[in-house]
RNA sequence: GGGCGCAUAGCUCAGUUGGUUAGAGCGCACGGUUCACAUCCGUGAGGUCACAGGUUCGAGUCCUGUUGCGCCCA
């Protein structure tokens, strides 16, 4: 310990009232100027490592953020504190279909398009956009307190990043894990480009089915098939019936005159039709319908393409040509119907895809496109999940990711964008070699010497994500933070995206570096309004986080969003639950503000950590407080070692809140009106016990924690990098003697109550505590303060209570309290309190009794199982007696 | 159609390996100008843990089924 040392800042003067906006500004860049977001402590120490999910470059700070900036900042400021090598690299992503547009938009506002300008000139446009925006979002988590490492701030589209995905790119295509092919791709006719599965999204619209008779060619009769996309029979190349369908086997081989086009089409047998399904037979339209494309696969069929890239009807669609679809979809249905063609419409309500970024109907169309081949790449990524390699919390999502990546289709990487990163590939023009390289260009083919063209498309946003564990470290260079914080520890993220991002990087981090990119996945759920409902601008329903931050301060949105949700669930979340935070702030502030007095008038012993922690023949009070503070310190930690970050938050509130606060500082205040050593005591428990729950609490709070933190007594040049506290050995005797002295008090208050007497009036107690007579002594003035009972008028004795006439009962546990209120007792409704008391107790004893009677109980249980029934029937047996005389005597 | 989840107080939700009388916050009722805090303090009311079986000495917790709701995939 070293010396002893007054408080300097106890003329320091906090406010009376909490104010986040004079607590929070200036706390964020001291941290960053002082290097503390960076990773400290010995490189071989094994590091914490998070890799930020990028917000979106072209997106407003959301309330999502605001919950993955919160969880992954307690990781962080925990693992920090814990001492560990801390890293937590922030980022931005390009957002390729998203990216394009905000600046297609500017552009429409000037009547021009992309091609107007010339891809060139609209680059240089978007790097303006981006540059000009890029920073926004990184203003906004550093008001949300994120202490990440902004000198390792990466966007996707940097040189690194670029180079990585141009090497990857390169290292799948020569192991043939990429390839180019034409296959049926979901298009998006707005955005005019291929999207990948995970980009379609699938919602149940109204629409129609339409029934149609096409003629069999040979035998004149009429089959019908129901379609719900009737324009698409313009492309029909057939139509299909299940082969054990008896009522139409006799008809496979034979064809079918299809309408309109007075095409003559086969009817093939398919196991996947569903006989059950409208006629039982379908029309099948290759280039149109994943379903139909397999069909015409197994069955050797041709395709015909009836659509071009805009939507609209090519030359093949006959008649309907340049028609849109809704217009084709009138024209076909109005010629079928004309020709007796079309037998019904229903309403039917069906899956339909749309764009995920515009929302526009996606039409499955054949395109030639680059693609990722999955099997190979799942099967090392669903391993390490098996065999634990890769965890989840909750764990129930190892299920959802297996599931997905042991379905897996190829994915679709190609678009027809602009903005992102080009495809590496050139082609000749001489010799039609082709080129696939890492480098950013090549001057001519390699093998002629001939001029060579870039592929015009780019990649998918999230094929560069997908890499980004390893690319945001560095790779492809061998770099020491690459060699130093690869693997990283966890992946937290919104389960929205295991797909898009967890599991591809999962594979690629296998793929590339030959193990997991992480070893924890933490998934957190949808920030909803209180409804229910997703939050949306078009719903209006959106809750904007610098709003609720400038109001009530980045702590409380903070412990607000964690201490709500838990993890994988979704949280509805409540502005009263902020300002519920803000007030537990402003609690803290205050418990602080009391505690500074008494700390500047006594010396404070210090040592290494700070305040020293109070030892010797302390007051059972102290030696109480200490414990719970011990208990927290225990539970906190197991808690967050268990990633419940939300339950170890509110472990940390219930102990300073409704221990600390309405405990030991009332009870603290009787003796900081006695002697300088009781004051000194007091002050020297205060410092210590506040100053390791400020420290508890800066993950969750780090603005005012820190601010409080500065006041106080404290080792070391910032709460940040403090060291988290360790438990020390509990205190058992003084838990349990203060926690009966607790629940005295709170029946004593509750007679009171009950016995409508004056609140403030002080009062006689004559306590008969058996075995705790002593403790009670030895806190006899901080009982008789919380309980309200003149310290002249209470005896405290070990013996069983006599008789007493005109005075209330206060049963707690084994102990009694009698309050002699001479002449004021309503003896009515003191006999109805204790009846009440009395039948609780008597049903006590019933279930003690019911399960001591059961042999099994006593021969299975454990013994202290057991022993805790005995002593509860006991306890019950005691009351029950006193109660029954009490009420006697009335 | 396949998969995953949820159902606990009026509301929002905790509840870890099964173990006393199932908890918290808000809301509600009543009371309070005690020298940190009305962004507060005290007291209280409020639950057949969705339903039906099963395992167990013992089930909110484990198993099976049913109902309702949500999400993901096709």
């Amino acid at each position: 310990m070293t010396d002893a040392a007054s408080n300097a800042n106890a003329d320091s003067g906090l406010a009376k009232a909490y104010d986040p906006r004079l607590v929070e500004s200036g706390v964020y860049d001291r941290w960053d100027r002082a290097g503390h977001f960076q990773p400290h402590g010995n490189p071989d120490q094994a590091p914490f490592v998070v890799v930020m999910p990028p917000p979106n470059v072209t997106g407003e700070l959301h309330i999502g953020h605001a919950l993955f900036v919160t969880v992954e900042d307690i990781m962080i400021r925990w693992h920090r504190m814990l001492g560990d090598p801390t890293l937590w690299t922030p980022g931005a992503d390009h957002a390729g279909i998203a990216g394009q547009w905000v600046v297609e938009k500017e552009l429409r506002a000037e009547g021009l398009t992309r091609h107007d300008l010339g891809r060139e000139a609209f680059l240089e446009r978007v790097w303006d956009w981006m540059n000009r925006y890029r920073g926004r979002i990184r203003e906004q988590l550093k008001l949300l307190g994120a202490s990440c490492d902004w000198t390792r701030f990466a966007f996707t589209m940097d040189p690194g990043p670029s180079r990585a995905v141009r090497r990857v790119f390169k290292h799948l295509y020569d192991k043939g894990l990429v390839y180019r092919g034409e296959r049926l791709i979901s298009w998006c006719p707005r955005c005019m480009t291929a999207l990948s599965d995970l980009e379609v999204v699938h919602s149940d619209d109204a629409g129609h089915l339409w029934r149609l008779a096409y003629p069999v060619e040979e035998t004149g009769e009429i089959i019908t098939v129901a379609t719900t996309r009737p324009e698409t029979m313009l492309g029909d190349t057939a139509v299909a019936v299940h082969p054990d369908d008896d009522r139409y086997r006799h008809l496979v081989g034979k064809h079918v005159r299809l309408p309109i086009m007075d095409r003559l089409i086969p009817i093939v047998a398919d196991e996947h039709v569903d006989p059950a399904f409208g006629s039982g037979a379908v029309k099948v339209t290759p280039n149109h319908d994943p379903n139909d494309f397999d069909i015409a696969k197994r069955a050797g069929l041709p395709g015909i393409t009836i659509m071009n890239n805009d939507g609209t009807m090519n030359a093949a669609a006959g008649p309907f040509a340049g028609q849109t679809v809704a217009q084709a979809r009138k024209g076909v249905v109005a010629m079928l119907e004309q020709q007796g063609r079309l037998l019904g419409i229903e309403p039917h309500r069906h899956a339909v895809g749309h764009c995920q970024r515009c929302d526009t109907v996606i039409e499955p169309l054949i395109s030639k496109q680059w693609f990722v081949r999955m099997a190979p790449l799942a099967a090392p990524a669903i391993d390490a999940a098996n065999d634990g390699r890769l965890t989840f919390v909750p764990d129930h999502f190892k299920t959802v990711y297996l599931n997905w990546l042991e379905n897996i289709h190829d994915w679709t990487i190609s678009r027809q964008l602009w903005w992102g990163h080009r495809i590496p590939v050139w082609t000749c023009a001489s010799c039609g070699e082709i080129t696939v390289t890492d480098e950013e260009s090549i001057p001519a083919c390699p093998v002629c010497g001939g001029a060579v063209e870039q592929d015009p498309d780019v990649l998918d946003t999230w094929f560069s994500s997908g890499l980004w564990p390893f690319s945001t470290l560095g790779w492809p260079d061998d770099t020491e933070d690459l060699r130093r914080f690869y693997p990283s520890s966890v992946m937290e993220t919104g389960y929205d995206i295991l797909f898009f991002w967890v599991a591809r990087m999962v594979f690629f981090g296998m793929e590339i570096l030959g193990e997991v990119p992480f070893h924890t996945v933490y998934l957190h759920g949808t920030v909803r309004d209180i409804e229910g409902n997703r939050m949306s601008k078009t719903k209006g329903n959106v809750i904007d986080p610098t709003k609720v931050t400038a109001e009530y301060g980045a702590d409380a949105l903070r412990f607000a969003l964690v201490t709500q949700s838990s993890p994988g669930n979704d949280l509805k979340l409540d502005l009263q639950k902020v300002e519920d935070a803000r007030n537990f702030a402003n609690k803290l502030w205050n418990a602080t503000r009391f505690a500074l007095r008494p700390i500047g008038e006594s010396p404070i012993v210090m040592d290494h950590g700070g305040a020293a922690r109070p030892r010797g023949d302390l007051a059972l009070v102290d030696r109480w407080i200490l414990s719970r503070l011990d208990a927290t310190t225990e539970d906190a930690t197991r808690l967050l070692g268990a990633h419940l970050y939300g339950e170890a938050g509110k472990a940390i509130r219930e102990f300073v809140w409704s221990e600390l606060c309405d405990w030991y500082i009332e009870a603290a205040k009787v003796r900081l009106k006695g002697t300088a050593e009781e004051r000194a005591a007091v002050a020297q428990t205060l410092a210590y016990t506040l100053e390791r729950s400020i420290r508890l609490l800066h993950p969750y709070m780090p603005f005012v924690t820190e601010a409080l933190w500065a006041e106080l007594p404290h080792a070391g040049d910032a709460l940040i990098v403090a060291p988290w506290p360790e438990a020390g050995q509990r205190d058992e005797a003084a838990e349990a003697q203060i926690g009966a002295m607790i629940d005295l008090v709170r029946a004593i208050r509750n007679a009171r109550t009950e016995a409508t007497i004056e609140p403030g009036k002080w009062i006689a107690a004559n306590i008969h505590a058996g075995a705790l007579a002593p403790a009670f002594s030895q806190v006899r003035a901080e009982l008789a303060s919380l309980a309200r009972i003149d310290a002249e008028q209470l005896t405290i004795t070990a013996d069983a209570p006599g008789a007493a006439q005109g005075a209330l009962t206060a049963v707690a546990g084994d102990v009694v309290a009698l309050l002699p209120l001479a002449g004021s007792v309503d003896l009515g409704a003191e006999r109805e309190r204790l009846e009440k008391e009395l039948g609780e107790a008597k049903l006590e004893r019933e279930r003690a009794e019911k399960q001591l009677s059961n042999e099994s109980f006593i021969s299975r249980a454990p013994a202290n199982v057991v022993e805790v029934q005995r002593k509860r029937l006991q306890t019950a047996l005691e009351q029950i007696a006193l109660l029954e005389r009490r009420i006697g005597e009335l």
